[in-house]
DNA sequence: ATAAGATTGAAACGAACGTTTGAATCATTT
DNA sequence: AAATGATTCAAACGTTCGTTTCAATCTTAT
């Protein structure tokens, strides 16, 4: 059994089949018949070559998450690098993380916006699984931008930083898998079906301003950690 | 059969128990035993009161819609009277949508933080009949709003609101819904979990300022129309 | 009290689900 | 050519799904 050769390269058309149908239908809509359907494939390939359903959505994630994962980090040594030790813009901490994960979408080979989408939607997946698999893949590379943020804006407590970061995601999410979901809601005049890759870049376009207009937004007038509750004055501090 | 009465109300028992399931587990995931069991109930009761588990969830949702459709037409009725046909204020704007929403979590009897999170959960549903159900429910309170951000922003151009609108609806679900969802995935510091009625006091602290933030951001270089694709140089309109 | 209608109950329906099986086929090596 | 291991295949597994059935029970009006 070598790789080389002409293989029908079964595992590769069942992932990319799977990452359009979880795309489209989410993981509990998506059936291993519809999957092996659309690959082409025997239904028991799934079974034969992941495992099972869950460990084929690990596997989906893995293949692409593997390359952003490295690639932001990269991105972030980077900057730092380039710093040396100074603290780093908060536009080109964004711009790295955000900008990485829109340049997958302008690449079919890494998934284009079809991962792109399936990401956006599946933070937002109920099960279980899910969840714990995501925190575990995504850990390192959230803790490295969180520290580079708080150095970035050393005036802005801990907290409010996690939320706005938290926001953020919130807000590229749905910019991304909102293609049909919240477009239906705004009224569709935009032009967010476009597949081509370009798509990625005018996201990037619209999208990083409102990011960085919303990250150095005033902080509300009272921010209380939940321990010291007992401030009476907002002293209002200031923020970038 | 008179609806007052000592009825075991069963209707609401089932409302409660898959407004708070479907929340949890999503609508895939949740299974009609499973709904008929936390309420309590027999399993045919909610074929027998809604006609199906599709009519169950869309009565679920009618229940809290009703009031919130209503009161932000209600809040931006007041807003368009004060001002006496001037335009108003992108914040006020803000305030009535986005403040009657989180008005709603501290109101237990209007379904609390629960419904909150299920309506910002189910936005990124992928089925078919939930995106339309969805896009009736929504259109009028969002034309409205709509075109009162128009006038209140003349000097941005319509599709960069619509766009903005967009991102501030991802960034406001995901800050509702995301309480284990993406907490995970930011290092969970932060106290979201508290179900306290001023948990959706703490989110509009937080999420007020970040929104704003983000609406008023400075507009990207250029912006093009879908319809005028073959423009080759970037004129660089300028932005507000 | 009795009839009529609304609601609940236990049980089963067919369909679809993820998974497993074991023989058949293919690719590669001896 | 024969043998070996990897892969594919059709078929079936047991379970769970949403839904239906119909008799039993409760509620209300006559």
């Amino acid at each position: 059994m070598n790789e080389a050769k002409t293989q029908p390269d079964t595992r590769e058309r069942i992932l990319d089949a799977a990452e359009r149908l979880f795309m489209e239908s989410g993981y509990e809509g998506t059936s291993m018949r519809m999957i092996t359907g659309e690959a082409g494939v025997n239904l028991a390939a799934v079974n034969y070559h992941f495992g099972s359903k869950e460990a084929l959505l690990r596997e989906v994630f893995r293949r692409r998450l593997n390359w952003l994962n490295t690639e932001r980090l990269r991105a972030l040594d980077l900057l730092e690098q380039q710093a040396q030790g100074a603290p780093l813009k908060p536009s080109s901490i964004l711009e790295a993380f955000f900008g990485t994960l829109l340049r997958m979408g302008t690449d079919e080979t890494l998934g284009g916006i079809t991962f792109l989408r399936l990401l956006g939607r599946t933070l937002t997946e109920p099960a279980d699984f899910i969840r714990t698999f995501f925190a575990g893949e995504y850990a390192e590379v959230i803790e490295r931008y969180k520290k580079a943020l708080f150095r970035a804006l050393p005036e802005v407590p801990p907290e409010e930083i996690i939320w706005r970061f938290h926001l953020m995601l919130g807000a590229m999410s749905y910019a991304i898998a909102g293609t049909d979901a919240l477009q239906v809601v705004t009224g569709c005049e935009v032009d967010m079906n476009n597949d081509g890759p370009d798509a990625a870049a005018q996201l990037a376009a619209r999208v990083m301003p409102f990011l960085l207009g919303g990250l150095r937004a005033p902080l509300p007038q009272f921010q209380q950690s939940p321990e010291q509750q007992n401030k009476p004055e907002p002293t209002s501090s200031k923020a970038a």
